[in-house]
Order: C-alpha cells, then sequence, then structure tokens
DNA sequence: TAGTGGTCTAGACCACCTC
DNA sequence: AGGTGGTCTAGACCACTAA
C-alpha cells in the first residue's frame, strides 16, 4: 500500500514515455507480482492523481489498460477492485490461412479440387437454412504453403446465376471475400467453431498425409446484416503442421499473442 | 462521405446512451456495412468533433473503440483510416476446466489418478529446463462435470520437499495456484499451446470413451518473473465434448465471445 | 505552414454506493 | 453527506505528415 504509493511518486512527468503508461505498467506490476492481490482495491482515482501530481483523465487512461488486460474491475459508486489471477483465462488468435501463412513468410497458394453447382442436401440446407435441393455453389480446395499442402477447404454459398463465377476468386480461401463477390451482399456477422477430427482417406490423399491422424476443423458460417447465412465453410488443418500459441503475463514482449505456428 | 454526415449530426447529446457509444456505432455500422471502405479515412476528429457538437476527447474515445475492434487504424500526422475486412481474424477464448463448467452451470470435480515424486525424465527436464532426475511432483487427474469424464490432466513442478502436499490443492486442475501454493513462487507468465492429438488407450480408458478418437491437447508452460518455467501441464479434453466457438461482427448480442462449449 | 493524431489538464456534473 | 467511478468539456502543447 505505502509501497504503491512509494512507486507512484516515481513517475516522470517530463519523459518521453507516456505518463499513462508509466502508471498502467506500475501498477500491472503490483498486481502481477502480488502486490496488489485479488479483490484488493486500488487507491481511487482522484488518489492517485493528487499522489502522482497528474490528471485524473490520465490516471483513467491507465486504469483503461489495466480493464483490457482483466487485471481490474472497476464497480461504480465503491472502487476499482484487482480481478482473479487471470493466467488461466487464455485467448488463441487465428487467422485465415493466406494471411497466416504471410505472416509466417511463406507463399500461400490454393489447388482446385473442384467446382460445381450441386442440390442442397441435409446438412448444407440446414447450415444455410434454405430448402432442401436449393442450387448451392460447392467449392473444394487444397492449401499450400511454398508448394506443401497444409489444409483442405470445402466451401458452400447459395448460387446467383447472374454472376459468373471467376476463378481467381474462387481460389482466394477467404469466405467473406468469395461470398461478397459471389453474392453482392456484405457478410457482416461471422461464426467460427474450432473442432477437433481426423482426416479421412480422401482428404489424406490430397494433403499428402496419412489417413487416421488428427487435424483442426474451423467451422465458419457467414451472415448478412439481417443475420441470414449467407456461407459456410469448412478447413481441416494437419494436426502435425499446425498449433495455436498464446502468451499471457508481465513481460511486455511475450504480451503479443500468439497464431497457429509451425509444429515441429 | 455526405451520408455520414447526416448519421453524426443525429447524434442525441441529452440521451442516456453515452455520446461516444453512439458515435462508436455510427462509425462502426457505416465501416461493417461496407459504406466506409477499407483504405479510406474518417473524417478528422475536430472535424467530426465540430459535426457533432462534441468535445475532441468524447471523439477519441469513440474512435478507440473502433481501434480495439481492429476496424480502424489511426496514423500520426495522416488520419485515421479503416482497415482490411475483418471476418477473418477470429479470436477463441479458452478458460480453465473449473472456470468453464461454472460457466456453463455444470458441477466441476476432479479425481486424482496418481500423485507421484518421479525423477524428471528427458522430456519434462526439458520443459522445465532442470537437469535430468531432478526430483519432480507429478499429478494426474481426470476431470469431470456433473460426474462425467471430460479431460484428462498431467502436472509436473519441481518438488520442494519442505512443502507439505495438500490434496485439496492438488485436485484444484489451475496449474497456477498449484505451483504457487506448492513452490511459494508466482507464476507471472504463462504459455499455452493448443494442438490436436489422439486419444491413447490408457486415457480412453480413464475418460471412459474409445481410444483413436480425436481430442484437444493444451499445454501449459509457467515462468516466474526472471523467466525460469516453473511449471508444466497438458490437458486432454474430449473432442466429442469439446468445441471453441467464437462470434465477430456487427450484432451486439453476437459480440460476446465465446469459449468451449458442449458438441452435440 | 496547415492539418493530423497523441498526450494531458483542470475543471464539471452525474449516478451510484456506503454511512 | 461524502466518496467513488462514468461521462464530458474546452482548451493546450507536441510530433508527425504533406503540400
Amino acid at each position: 500500500m505505502d509501497d504503491l504509493e512509494k512507486r507512484l511518486r516515481k513517475i516522470n512527468k517530463s519523459s518521453v514515455i507516456p505518463v499513462y503508461y508509466q502508471l498502467a505498467r506500475i501498477l500491472e506490476r503490483s498486481i502481477r507480482l502480488g502486490q496488489l492481490k485479488s479483490g484488493e482495491s486500488l487507491p481511487a482515482e482522484n488518489k492517485i492523481a493528487s499522489i502522482c501530481g497528474i490528471s485524473r483523465m490520465t490516471v483513467r487512461r491507465a486504469i483503461s489498460e489495466l480493464v483490457d488486460l482483466r487485471l481490474v474491475s472497476p464497480q461504480k459508486g465503491k472502487g476499482t477492485f484487482v480481478t482473479g489471477y487471470e493466467l488461466d483465462h487464455t485467448v488463441f488468435e487465428f487467422y485465415d490461412f493466406f494471411k497466416e501463412m504471410r505472416r509466417r513468410g511463406k507463399k500461400p497458394s490454393s489447388e482446385l479440387v473442384n467446382v460445381k453447382i450441386i442440390k442442397a442436401g441435409e446438412k448444407i440446407a440446414e447450415k444455410l437454412d434454405i430448402p432442401l435441393n436449393t442450387k448451392t455453389l460447392a467449392i473444394k480446395l487444397v492449401l499450400k504453403a511454398d508448394g506443401y499442402p497444409m489444409a483442405y477447404e470445402e466451401k458452400y454459398i447459395v448460387y446467383e446465376k447472374q454472376n459468373p463465377i471467376i476463378e481467381s476468386e474462387i481460389r482466394d480461401p477467404s469466405l467473406p471475400s468469395l461470398v461478397s463477390s459471389h453474392l453482392h451482399k456484405l457478410p457482416v456477422n461471422s461464426c467460427r467453431i474450432l473442432h477437433v477430427t481426423i482426416i479421412d482417406e480422401q482428404v489424406a490423399i490430397l494433403l499428402n498425409t496419412k489417413p487416421r491422424t488428427p487435424a483442426f476443423l474451423v467451422e465458419q458460417i457467414l451472415y448478412d446484416k439481417d443475420n441470414v447465412p449467407i456461407g459456410w465453410g469448412k478447413s481441416i488443418y494437419r494436426g502435425d503442421k499446425y498449433k495455436l500459441v498464446s502468451y499471457d503475463g508481465l513481460n511486455l514482449l511475450s504480451r503479443k499473442e500468439g497464431g497457429i505456428t509451425d509444429y515441429e
């Protein structure tokens, strides 16, 4: 408590480092190192402001960073309280295949397995909330990084015959861009579901791997602004080539969250 | 452009809904519905302020929400620009087993498979960065929800003989709390890795499932404030009972990110 | 030089909570 | 009534960018 006050007084108002940033780091350290314990409250905003000799708005800016980090939660009329220890809450970021590969410095490409106009079967009809046998554009792709097969993807969108199918768009593995270019409807909401699955024999051949190995399955449903489903896709990522990584904690360098990375 | 101005003028300063919130939603809609396109810039902060008749600080508060949503990225001296279409960036939240089950309204429990002091083998020695054969506390658990086995967990921490092992702490499936109670060292950083795997025969028996079915494998490494590893654990979650769900997009109700959910 | 975003101030009023 | 966080203002100075 008293200890914290000492540290608060060390804030350097004429530093190039912003005051709100210095303050946020002081408070973050105090919490993460256990000097401010879960359930305790921070000093009042006005008190911090007067201790540090800064404006209350600057204090609030610092505290809002701690709120974003879920270290602290303010309660109107009462105070700002340190929340429970948060190393057991993790966030995994997940990017589209092309973005992810570019991020990793690898060259993404896609190979068309086939494109068909099909009549919606039970599963597709349910996912897209359309009648059975509605004409549906079905696209199957193998996704590669530096020419090496990494993932397999199936995408389904309702077919509009007036719109030609452009191959370059089909090969782009982003369902949102495909949907918006074919349907001229904007996907505004998206739901993604991450499952585990086992690679079957057909996909194993396409991915040049053994059947019955485990894999990530990412399902994506896109909705327009009226929450009508307009596209559905599933992607199978080789389990031997992917993992999702996430870092949490004090050190700034490791705060950056990871995404899919090589698994070796 | 002109259209946006019209909407900006509609802001109601005497509403119970905060001005910054109204403004953030107007800008968010304009971006998500494609009226403000990727690469375009928002009106300058001062301009928005004068159009709406509000303070620049309030405008900044609104824009900072869009930054958090990754819809927009401000550039010093130039302007604030709409970023690329972001339905292809997903965040999966992941909670500890106990927290997750309570969130779902199920009663979590754990069953000890065994607790041993072992000599670190190659794998553990490498993960914890300790010499081979160092005494290590090894804990194996089955995690249950409403009595039904859902996950299997192994945890390893360096053994300190002066600290007794308390069963209630062992059964708590949170590695951070286990480490801090046994070692009296605070875990300050955490690294989690999400893999896919296949359940082997021994685990299949414990989880009352068939062997060779797919599962999530979550690895966690904990570090103290000097970035020395102080605990390692792996958890295997039944692939038929888990999925990670995430919603993105315009609608407020669906903005809330999902976690692990039942898979039926 | 003019315009932009980044930081910061010193107030203000409010709703909420506790006493 | 007094303290707390939530919102908002009307300025200010700065560093950066572009013409």
